[in-house]
DNA sequence: CTGGCGATAGAACAAAGGTTTTATGCCGAT
DNA sequence: ATCGGCATAAAACCTTTGTTCTATCGCCAG
């Protein structure tokens, strides 16, 4: 995998320029756009450090090809200017979870895909999507038919957003995880409703729910 | 206004190439990518095609810059790669609601932004944001916090969710709206709720919900 | 001190790509 | 027939922009 630390100010500021100007203007910037922006005495250095932002993973460049830069997630994919995740299934009481790991969803092509905001695969990389069923959810505020974008991990800090899944009961579910020592507390986002207390043992995590989808009309 | 008519085939093939040329690599095509791609003959022929497009309306051309063309909206607008919209405000129970009209957001500047998905403005075209303060939309599944996203009309159609004044409430609410005769049924998205009936001269539809923004983390 | 390495410079080159000029075929209106 | 607009052509032109070459500077380990 490709290193991510120390980073020179210089080269820093340059990929931020780049970020900056493609959200402003749609097209990537120029070796003297870059140039004039970062106060560079001259086009090489600027190709030198594109250069090594390029081996460093944070962006590609199409070879001779005007504003040919192209820069990438930290998943190494083209930040697309529409970025889908897929619905990898659905969430529901009582109902198995699909078994989400990047390989499997690569592999199938067939499932359907949400749009979603830019920044969230800036932000989370690698994201995938669970439609709910029913209103099992609708203490956490998520209503039949919503969209849940999850990005996996089996970790879980303080108050995150939980896919839950309560082995006992065989049921997913969404909730705030909060870790009290040997149990877990099950908080429904509707502060309104009472939490859950469940055995550190009989929950696991599968993703932290990164935002809710809802659409009208 | 721009006149949106009979346009000869090819090009209408141009700009549908623009638009999927853009889509698939996050850059303009090049004069000449389009000429191969269309099958012309010879640059010109692009270029005089362009500026056709472009009297039209359908987009823009920097000069003399290399891979210059900017799509634009239906409104002349440019299509960003990360549309934003304005949260022009909140919303809140017992607070008036804050005034949008096309002309005062774009006039005033100085308000926060979100990020949403590029194909809401492709569909439903300008568009705001209230953000939405305490717990009062809880019935609808919308927490404190949360962010709608709102396509600013007075006519709403029988179960479309809505921004809705009551008058002699002095209340601001967002509920799926019915027109039943004299009155209106204003009913709650969380269905385990009962529907609030009002008098139809007492309630004033804002704009429509297009989708509700929810972030975690 | 000194060779090596990361980073910077200045200048020039060459390909990519926007623009222009001039000419031609195809109508429909006069 | 013919004039004018619309659309198409071919070729050249020239700016923009990626790329390369060579040299220098600071720093650090040996």
């Amino acid at each position: 995998m490709v290193s991510r630390k120390k980073m020179p100010d210089r080269r820093r500021r340059i990929l931020e320029f780049i970020q900056e100007f493609y959200f402003e203007n749609g097209i990537p910037p120029t070796v003297r756009d870059i140039q004039l922006a970062c106060e560079i005495s001259s086009t090489s250095v600027v190709d030198y450090n594109l250069k090594q932002l390029e081996s460093a993973g944070y962006l590609n460049r199409r070879k001779e090809v005007a504003r040919g830069i192209e820069l990438l997630d930290r998943d190494g994919e083209p930040v697309s200017s529409a970025p889908r995740v897929q619905i990898v299934g659905s969430i529901a009481a009582g109902e198995p979870l699909p078994v989400f790991s990047t390989e499997d969803a690569a592999a199938s092509a067939e499932f359907d895909t949400v749009e979603i905001s830019p920044d969230l695969p800036r932000r989370h990389g690698k994201l995938f999507a669970l439609s709910v069923k029913g209103t099992s959810m609708i203490d956490a505020l998520i209503d039949d038919g919503d969209v849940v974008v999850i990005k996996p991990t089996s970790e879980a800090g303080n108050g995150d957003m939980v896919v839950a899944w309560i082995k006992d009961e065989e049921e997913a579910t969404l909730k705030k995880i909060y870790h009290e020592g040997e149990r877990v507390r099950l908080q429904p986002a509707n502060s309104t409703m009472s939490p859950i207390y469940c055995d550190a043992e009989n929950v696991e995590v599968r993703g932290k729910v990164v935002t809710v989808l809802r659409k009208y009309g």
